[in-house]
DNA sequence: ACATAATCGAGACGGTACGTCCCGTCTTAAG
DNA sequence: CTTAAGACGGGACGTACCGTCTCGATTATGT
């Protein structure tokens, strides 16, 4: 993102930084991903915009900068069972996706859907702290007992983050229940599916 | 989508809206959604922005009409089994996902994400067929005998396609697999967590 | 300037035209060429930007557009005499030289110096006229019998509009006297230079 | 120009004046005033911005000292006559004006046209020696008894100067002769002017 | 010898304007 | 009333300069 170089002159100021992600991440709150401008989070943050693209090659990687540190994740702590530590790391997951994280995250993946590399780095920053949270539940309970064998660590993944964002893009507002209880629904689901013989 | 004045004068002509349609799809092809404008469109249909702007509200609307018509899917005929039911389901809905309709859809999602009513009217159109087919498949499992209760349609619509859409836009590129695979895995998956006592 | 084409579509609106026009002349004379911006024009004219990138290729042109309105000259009536003439002709050249109009002039010359078809075009517009009003007193002059002979038009015409201009731009200042003082006593010594023999 | 501080610490290096000074000329040679920026200077110098502005108050500054530079005349040496003395003087002007001396000062009498002191400063330091230089042509002139009067100090300054500037800028193209012939014809001119009873 | 102080190149800073692009609307003439 | 063409007001984009500032390093002078 920042470029790596910086032997002489003066260095970046690390309150620009800041201040370019708080703006970013209050007008991603204030007005959606398709509401934001390079010139409001400039004059937000009470900046130039060539503050901002000093640091960030376009509208997308700014946000993108700004969306991801909303979104870190983190492996759930041990909770005794395969069912409990998936519902703990679904319940994460959703909080993570939950807005404005969710259309955010949406509006740049078809932003960039034709910049391959872009694309990459998404999916990379984003995508495989998610994966190794993943695959740390399921060696816990591999090492429980619970699971001899598992489909694979891409599968579980896309089973467990896949219904989460559709259920909070699109199925929140037909369904009568509300996210806790889809939640447990899904690791309730994702349990059985992994454990049956 | 069409306005309903339609009552004296010179009738709108039917070539016009398929060539709407055909240079709106080529270009949501080539482009990609972020990457497709109006004018860009009318100059490739060969006809005016006019032409656009009486059959559609906005933008939104012309690509969504051009979209949804790669993505109609029927109930598949009964495979016997709700392993082999849910196996076809799983592949229609992946087929009309397929290139370009997931960024296209996605960038839909995310650009109407504030427009309650415009978000209605896409989850309305799109995902009551895909509804009204998990439904039928349940069904049939029902009639079958294959199961005695299931936790509710929303859970099994969002854990089918759920795991779809996030494969297709996110994990293609880092799954060994290819489609086939995941499908027919995803199906299975589903079979043994709707199963499972 | 304006684009030939004119073929199909809506045609150029001429209040737009004025606008633009009206207002570069107001700005110009507010704020002089180096304070003068196309957002501005644009805003006081109620205006988009566009309107005017469709119009002129830069805010040369634009303000060049506006200035040379302003700076039509045309032969004064006849004065009897080549000495009244070159007097009136002068009066009337101070006159669309004064401000704002020798500055923008200034300026443009200036902005455009590395731009030779640029040049041309300003040169061909307004010293045209110029020559050719010096030519017409000439004439007139000759038909007199007041002159035999002249050293040219370009250097009548160098000598009658250099003065003014330099006068104006820096001499202004320094001198004791004022405008109509200094084109008297240019055209008496201009008369004197074409008539001694 | 420079600062007198000047006290303790680090003295200039001279080598800096001379680098923008260098650089300055070269790119006004190339790009001409409008196409010149402090930053290309100070990359073309080899040295940083802060040395240019701690030398000069800003750009124009900076170009006017270096342009000045090429523009310093003296009165020519005693040719014996009037009409001899304004002919090498003219010569001396053309020259001083001449490329790039003759854009680069229109750019700054332009830029500088609304700000009074540095429009004084200009004058000045430009303008003075040319007025000096006409006022000992004229005094010689007296002292011969080739004048017994003149109409003042400005008017033949700027009957001089005024029209080499425009031919220089504006007729050099419409003209079919050189700069020597106009200037000889300007020459002609003006003395006949002067010394016409 | 060593602190003081102004210099140096480099380059980030807040601003401002540029010229381009697109949206959704409006205005023509032709049919 | 629809059509193709295209101008309209509005507004965001990303680039380029301006003149200021901050960094670490350098280079003289005054003690």
């Amino acid at each position: 993102m920042s470029s790596p170089k910086q032997a002489g002159g003066r260095p970046r100021d690390s309150r620009v930084d800041h201040a370019i992600t708080r703006a970013t991440r209050e007008l991603l709150a204030e007005a959606g991903y398709a509401g934001i401008t390079v010139d409001a989070v400039a004059e937000r943050a009470g900046i130039g915009k060539a503050a901002i693209y000093r640091r960030y090659a376009g509208k997308q990687e700014m946000v993108f900068a700004a969306a991801v540190h909303d979104m870190s994740i983190a492996p759930p702590p041990d909770q005794g069972s395969l069912r409990a530590d998936l519902a703990a790391l679904a319940r994460d997951i959703a909080e993570s996706l939950s807005a404005p994280g969710a259309p955010t995250l949406l509006g740049l993946f078809a932003d960039v859907s034709s910049d391959e590399a872009a694309l990459t780095r998404i999916r990379d920053t984003f995508l495989e702290r998610e994966r190794a949270c993943v695959a740390e539940v399921l060696d816990r309970a591999a090492r429980r007992g619970e699971l001899t064998s598992h489909p694979g660590l891409t599968p579980v993944h896309a089973l467990l983050t896949g219904p989460i964002l559709t259920w909070l893009l699109a199925l929140r507002h037909t369904d009568t229940g509300d996210l806790d209880t889809f939640v447990t629904t899904l690791a309730d689901l994702l349990t059985k599916a992994l454990t049956s013989p």
